[in-house]
RNA sequence: GGUCCAUUCGUCUAGUGGCUAGGACGUCAGGUUUUCAUCCUGGUAACAGGGGUUCGAUUCCCCUAUGGACUACCA
């Protein structure tokens, strides 16, 4: 097999898409699978389009993945430059080639005049195509005599180059994923391949790049899937091999129709984008948002592709073991952000305490703070199963931090009896007497008070955590009453009872 | 409208010319937890429809329906 070059060509014009975050992982892994290279290259030809930010947006989001490129921008490399508007010389010869060798045509019909036979042919209910049909009728090389379309150059007149579609030919040709496809030219139309900028248009500087670059496989979004015909018929024109073809499927809505859009994430409240936007119309991240890479990663993998085995959960370098383009599925894949947090659920559980610990200080520092790792480490060990996030910790977790502002009053009508007031003043007399706070010392203790008494222990024990914790939820008491100490544990209880005896 | 692509539980998917069509997420129920959550166990639930081919089709072919992409001097 031949050397395996890939590239991943993103167009600068904004955050980058989950979609195309996973398109690039895929080109990853297939290149690692198989001893290959992984190439950046930034398609900025619509100038108009350019997006400030979004080039560095591309480049973190991928290393944020741990997707390292081979060849790039940063990253240099033989093939060079990266970006298409600093390789803008070489792609005008190229079109000249195909003039001159008569697959290529000039023409001089501005937008407005295309864009009114258009809504024209629309109110009659057809469609214009720029095709072997129309261009007789329109203003260019083939249709003008010589003498006219040269002055019309030499006057400096706007133009483009267009592809001379060629007339009913049935074009054959293969995709790795979907197979053989036939498209007959009489269905296409004459594209644009050089703009009136003097910039090339896609088609045009996506082929010239891919053969100088000596791409060896193109494996891109569905969306390309149509102008994959023309694609075959330039690499014929200019007479090179054609690199083989991979178009993956979508990624659609959790619900409806369509493909999966910004829209979709800010109404449902999950994550579009790998990072943060922080240009014009923010967006959120998955990275911001507390994803870990790796469970982000995972997530997009098994969507569209999966090994054949009952194992979901892969590293990155499994993933590079595993992966095969032709397992990639036909169809497009609706995305589910459930899914997405049982992943980051995995990977959490996954982490040691220690590395939550320090997570989980830089939240807590945010909020004001101040605790050691090893005290920490306990929390997050008594927590950790219950969260998809660090995030999550402090949802879990505040009333270690804090005593209860009020406490619930639906635990209140159903636990706090006559005697609870009682009850729990003894019970506060009991720990006093304690010196080792640790949860089995507490508990054991606890326990032969109750059962010496007689006392109910529901009644006791769910009194004792809406004190605590000012309602019914959290971890074992005991290891709640451990972490906060003797001292907030028996000011919790006398607040408790004083506060909830008013009410 | 035209061209092309697709279609297995609600979702992601496995799979085969003959299987009780498997797993995961979700959901529901039970258990554990004298709380809540986690966790464990169990249940629910699918081959889009119609024709063929065949002894036999979810699997192969055709049609229909539905969904999607494309239809720019955007990528």
């Amino acid at each position: 097999m031949q050397q395996v070059r890939v590239r991943f060509a993103p167009s600068p014009t904004g955050p980058l898409h989950i979609g195309g975050v996973r398109t690039a992982l895929y080109n990853y892994l297939f290149a690692k699978k198989n001893k290959g290279t992984f190439i950046l290259r930034i398609e900025d030809t619509d100038q108009g389009r350019f997006v400030e930010g979004a080039e560095e947006y591309i480049m973190e989001s991928l290393k944020w993945c741990g997707i390292v490129v081979d060849e790039g921008i940063t990253e240099g490399g033989k093939y060079g430059p990266y970006r298409q508007s600093d390789r803008k010389e070489i792609y005008r010869q190229y079109a000249d080639i195909l003039v001159e060798k008569g697959d290529a045509y000039i023409s001089f019909d501005t937008p407005e005049q295309l864009a009114k036979l258009r809504s024209d042919s629309e109110k009659e209910g057809d469609t214009f195509i720029y095709n072997a049909a129309a261009r007789v009728r329109l203003k260019n090389s083939l249709s003008l005599p010589e003498a006219e379309w040269k002055n019309l150059l030499a006057t400096g007149c706007p133009y483009v180059i267009r592809y001379k579609m060629p007339v009913n030919e049935d074009i054959h040709f293969d995709d790795i994923i979907r197979g053989h496809i036939v498209v007959n030219t009489n269905t296409l139309d004459d594209k644009v391949l050089f703009k009136s900028d003097g910039m090339p248009t896609y088609h045009l500087a996506n082929i010239v790049d891919d053969h100088l670059m000596e791409i060896s496989h193109v494996i891109r979004g569905e969306e390309w899937l149509p102008s994959l015909p023309l694609h075959f018929l330039l690499y014929r024109s200019f007479g090179w091999n054609a690199p083989l073809f991979a178009h993956l499927p979508l990624l659609l809505k959790p619900d409806g129709k369509g493909k999966l859009s910004k829209r979709d994430g800010d109404k449902m409240g999950f994550p579009v984008f790998p990072l943060f936007w922080p240009y014009g119309e923010t967006a959120k991240g998955y990275r911001e948002e507390g994803y870990y890479p790796e469970a982000f990663v995972n997530m997009l993998a098994l969507l569209g592709w999966n090994p054949g085995t009952e194992n979901e959960i892969f590293s990155l370098a499994e993933l590079i073991d595993v992966f095969s383009i032709e397992k990639v599925h036909k169809s497009g894949s609706r995305f589910d952000p459930e899914k997405a947090k049982w992943f980051n659920h995995h990977y959490l559980q996954c982490r040691t305490n220690n590395q939550l610990a320090l997570e989980f200080r830089d939240f807590l520092r945010a909020k004001g703070y101040h605790h050691d790792i090893v005290n920490l480490e306990k929390l997050v060990g008594i927590i950790k199963e219950r969260v998809n996030f660090v995030k999550d910790i402090w949802k879990e977790t505040d009333f270690f931090f804090r005593g209860p502002d009020n406490y619930d009053v639906e635990v209140i009508k159903k636990r706090w009896q006559s005697e609870t007031p009682v009850q729990l003043l003894e019970l506060k007399a009991v720990l006093e007497n304690i010196d080792d706070f640790s949860p089995a010392i507490t508990e054991s203790v606890v326990k032969e008070w109750v059962e010496s008494k007689g006392y109910n222990t529901g009644a006791v024990m769910n009194a004792f955590r809406l004190v605590i914790v000012g309602a019914s939820r959290g971890p074992h008491i005991f290891d709640i009453i451990s972490w906060i100490g003797k001292k907030e544990t028996l000011n919790r209880i006398e607040r408790g009872v004083s506060v909830i005896g008013k009410q």
